[in-house]
RNA sequence: GGUGAGUUAUUCAAGUGGUUAAAGAGAUCGGAUUGUAAAUCCGCCGGCUAUGCCUUCGAAGGUUCAAAUCCUUCACUCACCA
C-alpha cells in the first residue's frame, strides 16, 4: 500500500531530493494519519491554466489521495513588485483588483484537479510584506551573489548579455522564505525551479525550524511543437478551460514522439499499461493514431465530461475525416456588396485584406466549401460558409 | 562618473547615402503528401479594393535631390575602468 503509493508519487517526476523524507511522511500517514504539508507556488498574473500546469497539479492531487494537505500559495506580493524580466517599464504592476480577480479564476480552473477540501490557498504577500527593509536585508544575507550566478539561467543570461535585475535575485529568497513562514514538508516545482525549491531548504535551516522540505520536480511539458516548453505567449499551450473540441483536436495534433511523452505526464493510464500500449504501437497491433485518439478523449473528459468528449470526438472526425462543416461557428451579419477579402477580415478569419489576398492567390480560401481564385469577388445578399485552410471556419450572412 | 560597443520586421540576424518593404534563417500561416502526426517538397511571410500608393529599421530633430545608412539630442542595453 505505501509502497503504492510512493510509485504514484514518484511517477513521472524528474528528480526527488531527499525522497526518504518523502517515504517516511507518506509511511507515518499510514500508520496514525497525521497529514503533512505540500507547498507549490503560483504566479498570479497568467490566469489561463493550460497542460503544463496540470502537470504539477496532478502531482498535488496525488499527494492529496497519500495524506497530503496542498499549500497553494499565491505568490501575490512578487506579482505586485511586477516582473522585473520585462523590459518594458511599461509592464502593469498588477492591482490587488486584478490579482483577486485572477486568482478567482485560477483557483476555479485548478479545483477541475486539486480536491478543494484538501487545499488551503495562502499569499506571500501576508508574511512578505510584514518582513519589511530588515528583514529582507537579513534574509538576503543568506546568499552570495557567485552561488546566485550559479542558477542556470542566471549564468546564461549573464553570459549572453541579457539584463539582470538586481531584484530577481530575491525571487529565490522570497520564495525559500515562503517555505520558512510555512514550514512546508515538502514542496514540488518545475526542474526550472530548482534552484529556487533548494533555497527553501537551505533558508530553512537557516532560519532553524527544525524542518527541511523535501523536493519534488516534476519535468516541463513540451507544448505542441514538441520543443520548446508549454506557454502561452509562445502559443503552444492546450488550456484547460480550451473547448472540447479544441482540446481534443490539439492533442491529436501533437507527434506521435510527443504523445508518448504526453502519456507519460498527463493520463492516469498506469506506467505498465503505457509500455504494453508503446509494445502494440511499435509492433503495429495498434494504429498510432489510436493511440493518440484515446489520449485525446481521456484528457478531454478529465476536464469536460464523458459526454462532451464524445461529442468532441465524432465532430472532429466528422470536420476533418469526412471534411464536413463543423457543427457551430461564429456567425457575422455583413452588408450587401462587400469585397471577400473584408468580408475574411472582418469575419475573423483574417489578419489583413492582404493577408486575405495572399490565402486567396494560395488556394486556400472557400466558399461554401469551394475554393476560390477570384480575389476581387464581392459577396451578394445570401448566407455563406467561409473557410481558410482546415482549420478556420465562419458563417456570414450578407443583407 | 569615464571609455567603448550596440538598439533593424514575430524571433535571430545581414545591410554603413540611391535598383531597400529591407539579404539569410527560424516560427507562424497556406498548398502537396499523410493518420489534420512526424519527416519532406513548395509558396507566402508590413499595410492599402493595389501593375500603383502609404508606413516601417529605438525616439525626436537636422543635413541631402535622396537616409536604416551621415550629424545632434534623448531613452534603453552590454562590456571594461572607477
Amino acid at each position: 500500500m505505501i509502497q503504492e503509493a510512493l510509485e504514484e508519487i514518484a511517477r513521472g517526476t524528474a528528480e526527488i531530493i531527499d525522497s526518504e523524507r518523502i517515504e517516511k511522511l507518506v509511511t507515518k500517514y499510514y500508520n496514525d494519519g497525521t497529514t503533512y504539508t505540500v507547498k507549490a507556488g503560483f504566479d498570479p498574473t497568467a490566469p489561463d491554466l493550460h497542460l503544463g500546469h496540470t502537470v504539477l497539479l496532478q502531482k498535488l492531487a496525488t499527494f492529496q489521495k497519500f495524506g497530503g494537505r496542498v499549500q497553494f500559495l499565491i505568490g501575490d506580493f512578487t506579482a505586485m513588485i511586477g516582473d522585473p524580466t520585462g523590459k518594458s517599464a511599461t509592464r502593469k504592476v498588477l492591482t490587488k483588483e486584478d490579482i483577486i480577480k485572477n486568482i478567482t479564476s485560477y483557483t476555479q480552473q485548478a479545483f477541475k484537479i486539486l480536491d478543494e477540501s484538501k487545499t488551503d490557498i495562502v499569499y506571500n504577500n501576508d508574511w512578505l510584506e510584514a518582513l519589511g527593509s530588515a528583514g529582507m536585508l537579513q534574509l538576503a544575507s543568506n546568499l552570495t551573489v557567485a552561488r546566485m550566478l550559479e542558477r542556470d539561467d542566471f549564468s546564461k543570461r549573464y553570459r549572453s548579455n541579457t539584463p539582470i535585475a538586481v531584484s530577481e535575485f530575491m525571487y529565490p529568497l522570497l520564495q525559500g522564505y515562503d517555505s520558512v513562514h510555512l514550514k512546508s514538508d515538502i514542496e514540488i516545482g518545475g526542474t526550472d525551479q530548482k534552484f529556487n525549491l533548494l533555497m527553501g531548504r537551505q533558508l530553512q535551516k537557516a532560519y532553524e525550524i527544525k524542518k527541511q522540505q523535501a523536493v519534488l520536480m516534476m519535468p516541463i511539458l513540451e507544448g505542441l511543437d514538441g520543443v520548446q516548453k508549454m506557454s502561452k505567449s509562445l502559443g503552444n499551450y492546450i488550456g484547460v478551460i480550451d473547448a472540447p473540441k479544441d482540446i481534443y483536436g490539439k492533442i491529436l495534433s501533437i507527434s506521435d514522439e510527443l504523445m508518448w511523452r504526453y502519456y507519460e505526464l498527463l493520463s492516469e493510464m498506469s506506467l505498465s499499461d503505457i509500455t504494453k500500449l508503446q509494445k502494440d504501437v511499435s509492433s503495429r497491433t495498434i494504429h498510432p493514431k489510436t493511440a493518440k485518439e484515446n489520449l485525446a478523449f481521456e484528457i478531454t473528459k478529465r476536464f469536460y465530461n464523458e459526454e462532451l468528449a464524445t461529442l468532441a470526438k465524432e465532430e472532429f472526425n466528422s470536420v476533418f475525416k469526412a471534411k464536413k462543416l463543423p457543427t457551430e461557428m461564429l456567425e457575422f451579419e455583413m452588408s450587401n456588396g462587400i469585397w471577400v477579402c473584408q468580408a475574411l477580415v472582418d469575419a475573423k478569419l483574417e489578419s489583413s485584406t492582404s493577408q486575405a489576398r495572399r490565402d486567396i492567390k494560395q488556394n486556400a480560401v472557400s466558399i461554401d466549401q469551394v475554393k476560390i481564385s477570384d480575389e476581387k469577388l464581392n459577396l451578394e445578399t445570401g448566407e455563406y460558409i467561409l473557410q481558410v485552410g482546415k482549420k478556420r471556419f465562419a458563417k456570414i450572412k450578407v443583407k
